[in-house]
DNA sequence: TGCTGGCACTCTTATCTTTCGAGTGCTAAT
DNA sequence: ATTAGCACTCGAAAGATAAGAGTGCCAGCA
């Protein structure tokens, strides 16, 4: 169907680099000027003229330059565009910004959405749409009599804990039991499978009358089914703000509204990573996007591994007039080493770790 | 110094209720129809321009009505304005958001935000600028050869962990030593004065010599200077664009940005609660933050407590034009409701807690 | 056949005027 | 002290004009 000469490829790439370096329709002078090409502007003219046709390229008024359509932002993402190595600095600066430090997941990603939000000025979003996680060992520390806490290590090699406090108390003796048989009992469990039969089944095993069983299966339920539904957030909104296309405040108040609302980010399409150079990053262009509020913005995101099967998205949402190529690139790099973070939690770099520590804290109580 | 006549301070009153609904200069003769003065605009007009040379009121060019100047706000929210009740649906619904689910510190203070956003239509801010946190009890839990989870109870009855991999083998024996030591040495102890030489002392007392020490307690001052700083987050900026005197992108930009930036957030001044009608709200009018980009915008705060003297506070960023009254209300209520669910953490209704869970999981796995 | 210069035409954007109206301040009368 | 009346000011909206950028097409040329 791309029958396209050369000649067409070249100005339809070089229509889509100067818009989006200017904002502003481009018109057969500058091309004929600026492109590489050793022609005229009459014939860049006609060449766009048939580019319009073609449906690549749209004019915004009878007498404008050209601007380019979904379409040919598309086949530009798709065929033409070229994707560049990020400069070493930039290399650099995501390096030491995801290895600085080993955190949780969580934080780990707010912190890349934030370095991408940085590096690209489009809003950031993060999402983890971390498969199915189970417990992989319960852990109950008895604090004093009214008081203990529930530790959970899940298989993703995340660790989550509640503090509760009861209205009775409770010895450390039950809460061995209680633990011995959430572990025989609920251990690779999926959130699904822990059943009420089931509770009630290990609330006999052990003779629970006080119902310990259920608040630790209870927190076990929500913990898994929390980090089961996709987390989502975004950073850096009101770097919209900077687009011309988000001059308008209603538009860039409907856009923001849509973004800052996590249900909304969960139902972007998160598989079908195969385009944009064989790299795990997916561009959604303009109309592509089934979201009424995304219409004219683009979305690019990059898949990333969290270990055990686990992944996640991180993306920036921008007007479709965006630099993909670079956008592209740096998030690619990005989710690479977010994963490979995530992925090699085991690598911490453990000896020199306590001094690090304290090295920076003589740091911040000099301040 | 406030010495206003009656009728004065209904005029003023009414000038700025009238500006506050809608956002434009008001003139003397829908004063002199609405305010329930049974003067002739005249009149008004001459008080008007009295109430102009006192200060309280500016016009934006000679020929259009008055707007409240700082100073005007300044005495309305002092003397003249009167705290409404809110109605029982507005209470209810902050109840029921607040008591909800019994979460996190964290997770608390982020619903929190993003219900007052929700209430005001302002974006609201959230910083926990929770005192001096201590370390209550240590607790190392021995997952495998390789690695251990260090759980720590903090002072503030928040639990906070790590999972750590080692690259060399370690036993239970040597954990429960490790921990007993940290226990003995850093229970109740700041983070200044976990000091290297402390640290080494500990590291001595149980033979330590792969720096299993170092770690723990390399974790310990990160939790608590983590905690230590203040946490700030916002929640809801893109309301602001909502707003009229904000659709100037470059306007709403610039002050997105500021808010955007918790360091900054954390500057604001949470001391000195002690205007507004006795509550513990604070009001911040225009050129009375010290923050250039807060210069003409308004902040209301509202102080919590989060029991065992760590407090915070919560608050909304909004135009000078603000309903004060009623975003003070509102937010000192759920500042109250905050500080009961965070200090009564302890009042979990424990009984039924985990059929709860039981259900609501049943919930989604219909949907 | 394909490219180029030239030229008339279109349509937006910026700028300048004009008009309109709201609101004021002042004065004289009550 | 309050009011009615009136001239005046000034910004916002509407209309008019001018400028400029870009196109499409045609005729001539390799």
């Amino acid at each position: 169907m791309t029958r396209l000469s050369d000649r067409k490829k070249k100005i339809l790439s070089a229509v889509i680099e100067e818009y989006i370096a200017s904002a502003e329709p481009v018109g057969s002078k500058l091309l004929a000027e600026k492109a590489g090409l050793r022609v005229s502007s009459a014939t860049i003219r006609n060449e766009l003229s048939e580019l319009t046709s073609l449906g690549y390229l749209a004019q915004p008024h009878t007498s404008a330059g050209r601007v380019p359509t979904a379409a040919g932002y598309r086949l530009y993402v798709n065929e033409l565009m070229e994707q560049p190595d990020l400069s070493r600095e930039e290399a650099a600066r995501i390096d030491s910004s995801l290895a600085g430090k080993a955190q949780g997941h969580e934080q780990m990603l707010d912190d890349a959405g934030r370095l991408a939000a940085d590096l690209t000025d489009y809003p950031a979003l993060t999402l983890s749409s971390q498969g199915s996680d189970t417990v992989r060992r319960f852990d109950l520390i008895h604090v004093d009599a009214n008081t203990f806490i529930i530790v959970l290590l899940l298989s993703s090699n995340q660790v989550k804990n509640k503090l509760v406090h009861l209205p009775f108390s409770v010895e450390e003796a039950q809460l061995r039991r209680l633990s011995a048989v959430m572990n025989a009992n609920f251990c690779g469990v999926g959130e699904a499978e822990i059943t009420g039969e089931r509770i009630y089944a290990a609330e006999r095993a052990i003779d629970d009358r006080m119902g310990l069983t259920a608040v630790v299966a209870g927190f076990t339920i929500e913990t898994l089914s929390q980090s089961h539904g996709a987390r989502a957030a975004i950073s850096g909104g009101a770097k919209l703000l900077r687009q011309p296309e988000f001059q308008d405040p209603a538009k860039a108040h409907s856009l923001m509204d849509y973004l800052s609302d996590a249900a909304h980010l969960s139902e972007l399409p998160c598989d079908g990573f195969d385009c944009a150079g064989g790299t795990d990053v997916k561009v959604l262009i303009g109309p592509e996007n089934v979201a009424e509020e995304l219409r004219d913005s683009s979305v690019i995101l990059a898949k990333y591994d969290a270990g055990d099967g686990m992944q996640g998205v991180i993306g920036v949402v921008g007007p479709t007039r965006m630099d993909y190529s670079k956008v592209a690139a740096k998030l690619s790099y990005i989710a690479a080493g977010l994963s490979r973070a995530l992925a090699g939690n085991a690598g911490n770099a453990l000896p020199g770790f306590g001094k690090l520590m304290l090295t920076e804290k003589k740091e911040k109580s000099d301040s």
